[in-house]
DNA sequence: ACTAAAGCCTGGCTGC
DNA sequence: TGCAGCCAGGCTTTAG
C-alpha cells in the first residue's frame, strides 16, 4: 500500500532507467485503468514518444515526456510498475505493457484495479483534478509548522481522518498517520482544533522524521530490480512500525497493549494509554 | 464550505 | 473441504 515514501522509492527507481528510452509501443488491455481517453488513443499518443523525467507530487507519480505530455500514475494501493524483458509473458493482473527501445518492456501491474492512469499536457499537470488541490509536500518548504497549526485549528475532524485528508496534509496514508500520531502522543479521535500548540509541534515533527525515515530505508534496502513497487525485497518493513497492525501488543513505550478502533471504513491503531482520549464529545 | 459515507476491486483469511 | 463473508485502503463521488 503505497504511501508518499515508497512512491517517492519508485520515482527514484524509474528515473534510473526510462530517461532516453523510447516507447516503440503501448498496450492497454483493462479499459478503465486509463478513464476518460479509450485504451487507443492513449497508446497512440504514447507510440515513439521518448520518456525525459521521472517526477513525484504527493503519492502520484509524474511521467514526463518527449511530446510535452506528461503521464500521471497513481499506484493506489496494489499497482506496481514491472520492467522485464521485451518477450516476457504478462502476468494476471498486467493491465498495460510499453515496450521500449531496449529490448525491455515496462509493465503496469495492478490486482484489485485501484490505479489510474491519465495522460495530459505537461504545461496542464497542475490544474489536473488529482494534482490541483493537493496540499504542500510535507517535506517541502511550504509546509511549515505554521501551515500545520492553521490546518489544524480551521477543522473539526478527528485528527486520524485529517491526516488522511490529501487536501490538507499530504503523503500520510493510513500506515504513517497511525505511528506519526503515536509518536506524538496524540489520540486519532482528537478533534483537529483541540489539539494543543505542543502536540502540533510534535506531530509536525513526526511527519516528517517518519517519512524521511521510510525514504531513507527505501533508499538503501534491496529491492527486486523487476518490480517497482517501492516494498522492500528480503526484508520486513513491518518492523519499522510500532503500531500499525500490533493490536494486543504491549506498547513499546509503556507496555500497554495497542488498541484497535474503526475510524472511516478502516483500522486505527493507538496506545490507549500514551495517546489520551479527547475530553468526551458525544 | 465543510464533513460523512458509500463504492470501487481482488485475494487472503476466518469461522462455520 | 467448501464456501460465505469480512478485511485490506487511497481516492472519487454522492449525500447531507
Amino acid at each position: 500500500m503505497p504511501e508518499l515514501p515508497e512512491v517517492e522509492s519508485v520515482a527514484r527507481h524509474l528515473q534510473r532507467i526510462l530517461p532516453n528510452r523510447t516507447i516503440e509501443q503501448a498496450i492497454v488491455t483493462r479499459a478503465t485503468l486509463v478513464e476518460e481517453a479509450t485504451p487507443e488513443a492513449f497508446c497512440a499518443r504514447l507510440q515513439g514518444v521518448t520518456f525525459t523525467e521521472i517526477g513525484r507530487r504527493g503519492k502520484h507519480l509524474l511521467l514526463h515526456l518527449s511530446s510535452n505530455d506528461t503521464l500521471i500514475t497513481h499506484l493506489r494501493m496494489t499497482g506496481r510498475f514491472l520492467y522485464l524483458d521485451r518477450d516476457a509473458t504478462p502476468l494476471k493482473h498486467t493491465h498495460a505493457r510499453f515496450f521500449l527501445d531496449n529490448g525491455k518492456q515496462l509493465a503496469f501491474d495492478d490486482q484489485r484495479h485501484f490505479g489510474r492512469m491519465h495522460l495530459v499536457k505537461s504545461s496542464e499537470v497542475a490544474d489536473t483534478r488529482e494534482i490541483r488541490d493537493l496540499a504542500p509536500e510535507p517535506l517541502g518548504p511550504e509546509f511549515t509548522f505554521g501551515y500545520l497549526k492553521q490546518t489544524l485549528v480551521k477543522s473539526s475532524r478527528d485528527m486520524k481522518e485529517l491526516l488522511l485528508d490529501q487536501t490538507r496534509v499530504l503523503g500520510l496514508g493510513n500506515i504513517y498517520a497511525v505511528e506519526a500520531l503515536f509518536a506524538a502522543r496524540i489520540h486519532p479521535e482528537t478533534p483537529a482544533n483541540l489539539v494543543p500548540g505542543r502536540k502540533a509541534k510534535d506531530l509536525y515533527e513526526a511527519i516528517q522524521a517518519i517519512l524521511e525515515a521510510a525514504i531513507e530505508a527505501g533508499s538503501t534496502i534491496q529491492t527486486d530490480p523487476e518490480v517497482i513497487d517501492g516494498s522492500y525485497f528480503g526484508n520486513s518493513f513491518e518492523e519499522a512500525l510500532v503500531v500499525y497492525d500490533r493490536e494486543g501488543e504491549p506498547c513499546i513505550r509503556c507496555e500497554s497493549p495497542i488498541a484497535r478502533i474503526r475510524q472511516g471504513q478502516r483500522s486505527t491503531y493507538f496506545c490507549p494509554k500514551c495517546q489520551k482520549a479527547p475530553k468526551k464529545k458525544d
